[in-house]
RNA sequence: GCGGGCGUAGUAUACCGGCUAUUAUGUGUGCUUCCCAAGCAUGAGAAGCGGGUUCGACUCCCGCCGCCCGCACCA
């Protein structure tokens, strides 16, 4: 029996299969569905709580510097001002309805064009160095175009949250130059807002948190004080984020509920960045690596220094090549003090620590790795699935779906297949395995149809391994078969054995 | 948010302004079967939601919802 593989993964290829054997459901799909929201099904929760675990596992659990916490998922406003989030992400927006330009209000600017104290247009001009001086300019090449004959006012820039509604219609867009075309500045708030209390005025409201990072800077003071740490140390958090995406697209990648694993690492102030930075990096590439994920696959992008936050000092991202695209799956991000800094003084409560060595107090420094568990759930189905074509000894070719995943993340590790049903020894031999692996592992037992469709149907699943009860389990030696996902190679093992290669694959 | 396309069992699909809505696969049950989706029998399962036109709508029209593609957005 032989095995190519076929090329051409595409989205359908992998929502399908993800509907069809209960990976994921559209949320809410019996109301007709909720855009941007998801639902793990039996094995979709399976495979994202064992990746969660993983990292969890070697993130925290497998290091001696790394802490773990829960931080709660609406935390006070304050929190959200402090860290930029409340003013980043209510910006207005303006748009421009012939070019479909997107313009952020407070940096277009106008200007009326003011002749003989009487108004005869308008001109605009998206923000630069000298964005006064332009408009002037603008406004005598208006004058001079439309031959119009008076003294020119100097003009006065406004930029376009000052614009008055009946102004609007009359601000030529600066992509097509004619007026008409702009929209009235609208605002996008990227975070979901409640209310706390019963009361629902002003006063009360409140956002579900964007990112969980800055639970771990909020609860910094805390950590140090009671988590017995020293610098260099990171504390790590598993949790929901919401974001109100305008646009969720591409399956789960972008949702507005999603799933987030993020670390934040603290160092010395004089510490070696850069040496850090890139050494989680690599780190994140290995652990990456670690459940399945292809070198082929995975890339990296270096945030250009021009394009970073004014508070960042480098971002590079890992880049995973999806069916739809090469796009970000895990940020690493170099913060400086920033985000402790501004908590400190939004709170007044200091955020600095002592240093033994140097009998100094300062406020240390972050590194950030960033992930979201449901793009690393789509990458490794989209990387794991294949459709092969697989040839018999008879010579008759047909089609086989399997989904390689790492037995690190595998739904199911082991499938234990009674070779045939309605032999009693060999089902309760089987059965009795079956309870056995169950104790560690997630298995699953099956006695339904042929042994060969048993081993296509959990091929399609991911699982690893299946063992089949034969008779030569009850009559000889007590082995069973071992048939290997991949490969489909069999081999006969020993129930020592199995769970010696269970221990060593599945950690 | 804009423009275009689309919406039929779990999945993939066919046809039709009018009879019990087609087929494959999957799935349940029973039989059979000594290692790669074998076979037999039998069961369950579908027109996104709402409105309109019509004697009659899955089919035509409108709105909403959802999906896909392109643009824009993604602190």
């Amino acid at each position: 029996m032989s095995a190519t593989p076929a090329p051409a993964v595409s989205m359908d290829n992998i929502v399908a299969l993800a509907k069809r054997r209960g990976f994921i459901f559209q949320s809410s799909e019996i109301y007709g569905g909720f855009n941007g929201f998801f639902d793990y099904g039996p094995l979709g929760s399976e495979l994202k709580k064992n990746i969660r675990d993983c990292w969890w596992n070697d993130m925290v659990r497998r290091r001696d510097d790394i802490v773990g916490l829960e931080s709660s998922i609406i935390m006070h406003p304050k929190v959200w001002e402090a860290s930029g989030h409340v003013a980043g992400f209510t910006d207005p927006l303006v748009d421009c309805k012939v070019s479909k330009q997107r313009y952020r209000a407070d940096q277009l600017f106008f200007a009326a064009v003011v002749i003989d104290g009487k108004t005869a247009g308008y001109v605009s001009m998206l923000e630069s160095e000298k964005t006064a001086a332009d408009l002037q300019a603008a406004a005598e090449l208006f004058k001079r175009k439309k031959a119009l004959q008076g003294t020119l006012a100097p003009v006065a820039a406004r930029d376009m949250t000052e614009a008055q509604p009946e102004e609007i219609p009359l601000i030529p867009s600066p992509a097509t130059g004619e007026p008409g075309s702009l929209t009235a500045p609208r605002s996008f708030n990227m975070m979901f807002q409640t209310n706390v209390g019963a009361m629902t005025d002003g006063s009360s409201v409140a956002y579900l948190r964007p990112e969980t990072a800055q639970g771990m800077f909020v609860d910094f003071k805390n950590v140090v004080d009671t988590g017995r740490v020293k610098l260099p140390f990171g504390i790590a958090q598993i949790g929901k984020s919401f974001r109100n995406e305008i646009t969720p697209r591409n399956f789960i990648f972008r949702s507005r509920e999603f799933e987030q694993m993020e670390m934040e690492y603290f160092i010395h102030e004089d510490a070696d960045w850069a040496k850090c930075h890139e050494e989680w990096i690599a780190w994140c590439e290995a652990w990456l690596k670690s459940i399945g994920l292809p070198d082929s696959h995975l890339s990296r992008y270096t945030h250009p220094k021009e394009k970073l936050a004014f508070y960042s000092r480098g971002t590079v991202d890992i880049m995973f090549r999806y069916p739809f695209g090469v796009q970000e799956l895990w940020g690493i991000a170099a913060r400086g003090s920033y985000d402790l800094t501004q908590h400190a003084k939004a709170s007044g409560k200091p955020q600095d620590i002592f240093d033994e060595a140097s009998k100094k107090k300062f406020v240390p420094h972050v590194i950030e790795p960033a992930v979201g568990v449901d793009r690393i759930l789509l990458a490794v189905l989209c990387a794991g699935y294949a459709e092969e074509d697989v040839t018999d000894e008879k010579g008759a070719v047909e089609k086989r779906t399997v989904l390689r995943l790492s037995p690190r993340i595998a739904p199911v590790k082991v499938a234990v297949l009674p070779l045939l049903k309605n032999k009693e020894l060999l089902t309760a031999r089987a059965k009795e395995l079956h309870r056995k692996l169950q104790r560690r592992y997630a298995v699953f037992y099956d006695e339904a149809g042929a042994i060969g469709r048993r081993y296509r149907r959990q091929d399609e699943i991911g699982t690893p391994w299946c063992v089949t009860i034969d008779f030569e389990t009850i009559e000889k030696d007590g082995t069973f078969t071992l048939r290997e996902r991949d490969s489909m190679a069999q081999k006969r093992i020993t129930e020592a054995e199995l769970f010696q290669l269970l221990d060593e694959q599945v950690y």
